[in-house]
Parts: structure tokens; sequence; C-alpha cells
DNA sequence: TGCCGCTATTCATAAAAAAGCATAACGGAC
DNA sequence: GTCCGTTATGCTTTTTTATGAATAGCGGCA
């Protein structure tokens, strides 16, 4: 009898909207780093992403949301900022309880596999 | 009362072992295609995708799988080929379980997505 | 022995994705 | 009106990934 190989199940979800991608894991970590820091720039750097890339990801989420999930002011002090609205904090919550309940059944399935 | 816009969760499973991936959606289509057509030649192209990368994934299971889950023969009569081994096809199998479980439950959590 | 179609592998090229740089606009505080 | 840090955006460069071409080797079979 040989040695045998350990596997593991793994999964990834995500929600679309007719344009495509709404929310998913990348995108619920930024939310939630928006709402820590203050500002996109900040979540940001903390994540060690582009500037670039974050500022597309809110716009992209605050297009396909029916009420956006961050609010961005221009200018004043501090020059600025974001927030997350109450829609953006019912997302995140909506998105961990689905992964939750995603992630319990791979664990539970993922011991009864062999290859 | 605005529109509301429509969303629909989605998923994806796919099985790890220690070197990375072993099984994900897209290889067992070509497991699949592999059993269908004898070939990972004629496999490819029918998913229209480069033999090179056909062959690469099928190394990578073979490589991480207990047993091989593709027996091939070189030269000979047709040129040589592809089959599945027994294991291979139950490694389709499992995978399929694997993945009904999942999907039946994202559908029916998607259903009570609200955003 | 020569033929055939497939496996096996390298290498250069192309396409796509991400990162980085630069800069304009904003508006409250002083 | 100047200053500041942020949002907002285009453009260039880099990195990553995928594709395609080219070639060797295999072994039954006529």
């Amino acid at each position: 009898m040989k040695a045998k190989k350990k596997y593991s199940a793994r999964v990834r979800v995500w929600v679309e909207e007719a344009n495509g991608l709404f929310l998913g894991k990348g995108r619920v970590i930024l939310l939630e780093n928006i709402g820590k820091t203050g500002s996109i720039t900040n979540a940001a750097k903390m994540l060690k992403m582009s500037y670039r890339q974050a500022w597309q990801m809110v716009k992209d989420m605050n297009d396909q949301a029916n009420v956006p999930l961050v609010e961005k002011s221009l200018g004043g002090k501090g020059g600025g900022g974001a927030a997350l609205t109450d829609a953006g904090k019912k997302a995140i919550k909506s998105f961990h309880g689905l992964e939750k309940k995603v992630t319990d059944l791979i664990v539970k399935e993922s011991k009864k596999l062999t290859f």
C-alpha cells in the first residue's frame, strides 16, 4: 500500500449582476479596509494593491449596486475620503454569510475525498 | 421604488494537493474529452485549447495522483493515443458529485440575495 | 524499412493583465 | 488665495500568461 497523498477541496464564491462581477472576496476585503481607513488610498496601501485598481473596483461595485456601497468626498478637510454606506456594510455581511455556508459544506465534503 | 437589479451567486470548486491544483472544472472537461476522442491532441482540438496546455494539464494531474488518471501510448498503430484509467473515470465522477452539491447549495442561496 | 499520427519538449512571439508614473481637479482650513 | 491629501484618469512600462511554430522520438504495420 503506497503512501497516499492528501487532497483538499477548495471553493470560490462571487456574486454577479448583468454587467459582470459585482462582489467577490477581494472586493469585500477592499470594502472592509475602506471602512477601517476612511479612504480608498489607504485601503489600497494596506492591501498592497495599486490605487488605480482599487478605485476601479469601487466604481464597478457602485455602478452595479442599486444603492452605492461606498460614499466618496472630494477635497475639503484631509483632501477627501471614502466611507461605507449602510448598503455597503450590509453587502459585506451578506457575502460573508454566503461564503460561510459554502465553505462549511466544502470542509465537510473535503473529508470524503479519495483519489 | 426603483427597479432592482438581479444578482446571482456563482461558485467555483477545485481540488488541491500539496503541489497545487489537482482537479478543476477545466481539467475534468479535458479528461472527459480524452475519454471520448482517445487522444490528447483531439481532445485539445475539440476544446480549442493548445496541445501544449492540454499536455501540461495531463502531466500535472498524473504527477499529483496516487495512480495516473490518463494512460498514454507512444507510437504504434495510429501513432499512439491516450485513454482514461479507472482512477481517471472515478475522479471525474467524484468531482461532478462534489460540484453538484456545492452548486445546489448556491442555487438555493442565490434566491435569497438582495442588494 | 519506410510510413503514419500521436506524444513530448523547446523556443520565440503575441496577447492580456497588472503595475507604475504623472497630473488635473476638488474644497475645507488657515 | 495658498496648502494639503484625496479622488479621478490617462498613458506608458512591466510582468505575466498564453499561443504557435518547429522538431525529435516512438512503435505497430504493410
